[in-house]
DNA sequence: CTGAAATCGATAGTCGGCTAATGACTTGTC
DNA sequence: GACAAGTCATTAGCCGACTATCGATTTCAG
């Protein structure tokens, strides 16, 4: 029987696994998705505002940019005007990937939630954002007793 | 609007974020306290043994038992018998813990779900069962098409 | 206009996880 | 009994994530 932390803990690692191997029928490794949904987004981000969309360090984003351009997905360039901003950059083949990687993705959701039922899947849903907020909440709160 | 899997991965990095501070308090790393687990279950097991308990390969547990050994919490031994396997030992630093960790998992695990009715918490524990089941599933069997 | 402060990317080092390859030791078979 | 096959732990190397630090640049105060 185990308790709500190894379930939701070794839930995650086998979705995890599931979309690492989903992602890699297309070259990616997992979380590159999401730097690549950035940029999709908007092209020509800065590592760190591509970090903050996607709740991550920009040492972290960093890596992995250097990872994808040495893949040819990326490339890099310093803003003209702020010498100090890195701007990533599409290349046509990071740019080529959004319509597959986007339907992968869409896939792996229907086929997860493919055994709950419509009103299962909502409660999840809300269930989910519900322990979300109560664990940032408490991780956010005894950080900082003084507030400012 | 998050999806499934946005809202899964965010919950869980913030629940593990959660539980790696708790740990930090009693001067563990997240994942430590499962190996710890095992040998307060039954001491001087082997890394495949627990290896296999836990749900993670041999090297992950090897690696981890280095780094433990360092801090003190553990002894390597081979086996008389067996001169290849290896056993590991608690040391009585290691079997300190138990109490006091055994204690903040039951109080995160508690702090998390705090915020929901039993029946909530109920549903999403059998949701995320369910999601965790179609998972392994998935991720099994595409692997051997001919099975055996 | 000059020097201090703030901003931003890059690097180093740690941890948990994985796969692949090594090496040592048992076991099983002929 | 010897040699092949199987079993274990270890090592090396990769990925994602983090913190702490460094370096370069811009901005802002005086």
């Amino acid at each position: 029987m185990p308790d709500f932390l190894d379930l939701h803990g070794s839930t995650n690692k086998v979705v995890r696994a599931l979309a690492e191997a989903g992602m890699r029928r297309h070259g990616l490794h997992l979380g590159q998705n999401l730097l690549l949904a950035e940029l999709w987004r908007q092209d020509g981000r800065t590592p760190g505002e591509i970090a903050a969309a996607v709740n991550v360090t920009t040492p972290t984003v960093v890596k992995m940019a250097t990872r994808m351009t040495a893949a040819g997905l990326l490339t890099r360039r310093r803003d003209e005007r702020d010498n100090r901003l890195v701007r990533l950059w599409l290349t046509d083949a990071g740019r080529a990937l959004q319509g597959p990687v986007e339907a992968e993705r869409r896939s792996l959701e229907q086929q997860l939630t493919a055994d709950l039922s419509g009103a299962e899947r909502e409660q999840l849903m809300q269930a989910l954002a519900k322990v979300h907020r109560t664990a940032t909440d408490l991780l956010g709160g005894p950080v900082e007793p003084t507030g400012h």
